[in-house]
DNA sequence: ATGGACCTTCCAATGATGGGAGGGTCAAGC
DNA sequence: GCTTGACCCTCCCATCATTGGAAGGTCCAT
């Protein structure tokens, strides 16, 4: 199996599947005599379990741990469990801080008439202050969220 | 006025501020013999707009087009509220994003005992597929939220 | 004159992903 | 056998906002 059947196959593209090789997340596959990558379904299998890491925010880091975990047999249920419930957290706080920027900007919309006229206090209130909203200030954590 | 001293009265770094200059953001302003950027109070005023804009989760470029319609004083209110508008609603596209994955992740934590056992819904989940939560498929724009 | 706190430019890295160039390989159809 | 198109390979580059550092120049106080 070709790098592109399993790309079809798992839904990871060939350019991600190459790429979680050279970092390590998942292990060089065997080669064929004219150098293509040739995969099997335990490794289909492993891209799958990539694949819909990612689509619940998992990093590649936090999916590394975890594959890790899937492949212990003795790993106790305790530490994914712990693991999930983190990056709950970390999703919740994310949307708590989106929230804090989109109501700011809705009462500062809900105030501007948006007509013809030019004065507008969506462009005042950044250009003069924070009089109408955003009373405490971001923390950490929030730069990566744009 | 230094480039330090602009970066503590503003609350932009100095290499987000020479940063800002090199994609255009703001124009380069006059330098000292030295060679050192000299700023004044307009400056300020400025990098501080720009402060505010970041803050609230626009992008460099949304900020360009926020600044042009500052500067622009036969602007119609309309266009800002627009803008932001448009943004409150990418905002909360993103949060229903987040939330989503939040709740399957919270569905499959909540079946898992999280003790010493190895069996595990979380990881049978990410293995075998999604048979407890993630009824639909996750849309665009997606990519960007991790 | 020496040190420390500035400033300058240039380069690199982050994280996950896409795009493309330049070149090799394979299988089907002629 | 040759061509064609669809693959594959390895590199390199770009994104976006931000930080870090190196190497070197400047200013001011001691």
């Amino acid at each position: 199996m070709n790098i592109g059947d399993a790309a079809k196959e798992s839904g990871v593209s060939a350019k991600m599947i190459r790429y979680y090789e050279e970092v390590g997340l998942i292990r060089a596959p065997a080669r064929n005599q004219n150098g293509y990558r040739a995969y099997d379904k335990s490794n289909i299998h492993e891209l799958k379990f990539i694949r819909r890491a990612r689509d619940l925010g998992f990093t590649v880091e936090q999916i590394s741990g975890l594959m890790h975990l899937w492949r212990d047999r003795s790993r106790a249920s305790a530490d994914v469990k712990r693991i999930a419930l983190e990056h709950v957290e970390a999703l919740e706080a994310k949307t708590r801080e989106i929230e804090e920027m989109a109501n700011t900007l809705k009462h500062l919309a809900a105030n501007c008439h948006g007509d013809g006229r030019p004065d507008c206090p969506i462009i005042e209130n950044l250009a003069e202050g924070c009089h109408h909203a955003s009373p405490t200030h971001l923390g950490k954590g929030f730069e990566k969220l744009r």
